[in-house]
DNA sequence: CTGTTAGCGCCTTCAA
DNA sequence: TTGAAGGCGCTAACAG
């Protein structure tokens, strides 16, 4: 009895509908709807009644397509979402945006320029109110308001290269540097870095604080300590290996704990970025931690002051230092 | 020079200014952007430079705005973003919807669920296609396509609590029941349950998974052994203390991890839910564990089904059970 | 207080 | 192959 064509949901109720339910006009639900208080009480029941009657929803998108209306969203690129720090990220990035009235599209760029393109396209055709992006290379032409039609964009990790724009970063070049310092005073002299720079500006930072506090204590800059690309391994094997190690990022500070438990060689092990239940390794770490939550958080409130006007289009770019401190893991507090 | 009023934003350009700076009509636009073959090479490139040149964008909230066009939109409702497990289900659920066009509306419950139901009517006001949701708590009425216009919804995590809709979920039951007789069989007499089963269905489960086990095995049922509300020091201080625990979700794992570093006393840890390198606490450790991504993925793929009519809305819910493994951490492999 | 008119940006339909 | 008309759902701006 049924012609094997799959009825794709009926359409929902307009407001047309209800007022016709209602017998009003579509004005009267409009107002009604918006708690405009020159409805009288009367036509507001049966409207409101209609309303439930109909199980009615009011439509956003035609709401925002009315000239100049905000569609009240706005697109966040993220480069992994599986790694804790960014979805941290997201999640306070969501969070203010969600305390100012702001819906999140979200986006997964897996490190991809071109789909970070694509997805701030589409975000741009979508009409959101502005973009949160934590870039996924050093390219960040296609960010720029200019080719965005204005549209405000704020950069997380990393500063802009190019484009004058909003960013929350941290201060990897000072807190790497303050950290190596703070190995070689425990009388550490071959230390090693762990993490090529690649093309990101964060590694090169990082990369760039360690070789600044070698310089700062008089130590002799060693290619060797750095610039193995395949890891600890490589560098225990060296015919002065080093005693300590600073390893660029979490992915790297664990790979050199694991090195640790299983090679049984003594190695003191700083790293960036915090590393979850690192109480529990039973070893001496010291990282440099952040809240990535707040990175997010402060990046859409950047990005909430441009779209509001609180911070004028023509204000320069703002920069967000988000602080950083040093955790220590399996070191006894001092008596 | 200015009068103190800030602009915001210059209105963009709309097809009728590309039309009117090509000096076509709108159609022919419309028509070109979509490419459509009818359009005269002539005329296509003329509206090209044009769109170009006013780096004109289309308004994907006006073209879903036609008579039943789709919005491109599914809503993604999760628990806590900044809880590992989650932000890996929403990045399999982003992948699947990216995979097939799709775009993700997020929103973060903070497992509240007062902002669950705003935030699903504001998914249905925003004309999402479908909705992913985990559940913050066992109340799922609001999450019935009866009452969302027939708007597929997939619960995760937990199978739906009344309405009839698609879910993904693990088999907390019988994974957790396997756990149990394993410890039993390394020969645990004596095993609690850390993390109470509260109104959430997973926690109901691996609960009744644990109970079945020991009565599998004929060990008596004792309260004391699962009761503790404040954790696992209570239960270490029972005269006949447990030697095995059985931790319901990571984050009892790692409490009672620890409990064994600090109080130094041997107990056997089996747990629900990985933990990130859990490689390094030097502790043998066994964990049911399995792929929120592979979660995520599932029930993006089951929504985008019943959105693309490839399962009729007639047919009964479906329920994808995600595999799960163990893991054994610290323990050397047998010879 | 309530309704009418017109139009947001785009696209379907139909005519040229 | 191109264009004109009309409408999607909603709401400013203006009557009444």
């Amino acid at each position: 009895m049924h012609n094997g064509v799959v009825t794709t949901s009926r359409p929902l109720p307009t407001m047309r509908d209800v007022a016709a339910h209602a017998g009003v006009s579509p004005m009267t639900v409009s107002r009604t709807l918006r708690g405009d208080p020159s409805v009288s009480a009367d036509f507001r029941d049966r409207v409101l009644a209609s309303v439930a009657a109909l199980s009615y929803r009011t439509n956003d998108a035609a709401r925002s397509l009315k000239a100049g209306r905000a569609s009240g969203l706005i697109g966040l690129a993220v480069t992994n979402l599986g790694n804790p720090f960014y979805s941290e990220f997201a999640l306070g990035a969501e969070s203010e945006a969600a305390d100012h009235g702001y819906r999140v599209l979200l986006g997964n760029t897996g490190e991809d320029l071109a789909r970070e393109k694509l997805l701030v396209g589409d975000f741009a055709s979508r009409r959101v109110q502005g973009i949160v992006v934590v870039p996924a290379t050093a390219t960040h032409d296609h960010l720029d308001p200019a080719v965005l039609d204005g549209m405000p964009v704020v950069l997380a990790t990393s500063p802009p290269n190019g484009p004058g724009v909003d960013s929350v970063i941290l201060d990897d070049f000072g807190a790497t540097r303050a950290a190596v310092l703070s190995v070689i005073d425990e009388g550490h002299r071959r230390i090693a870095f762990l993490g090529l720079p690649e093309a990101l500006w964060t590694g090169r930072e990082r990369m760039r604080g360690y070789r600044a506090a070698l310089a700062d204590r008089g130590l002799p800059d060693d290619p060797a300590l750095y610039s193995a690309d395949a890891g600890i391994a490589e560098l225990a094997r060296l015919t002065d290996p080093p005693t300590a190690v600073f390893a660029a990022n979490n992915r790297h500070t664990l790979a050199a704990c694991r090195h640790v438990h299983e090679s049984g060689r003594p190695l003191r092990i700083y790293g960036f970025d915090d590393v979850p239940s690192a109480d529990l390794f039973q070893m001496p770490l010291t990282v440099v931690t952040y809240s990535p939550a707040e990175m997010g958080r402060a990046a859409a409130g950047l990005l909430i002051d441009r779209i509001a006007g609180s911070t004028a289009a023509e204000e320069p770019p703002r920069r967000i230092i988000v602080a950083t401190r040093v955790k220590n893991y399996g070191i006894a507090a001092p008596a």
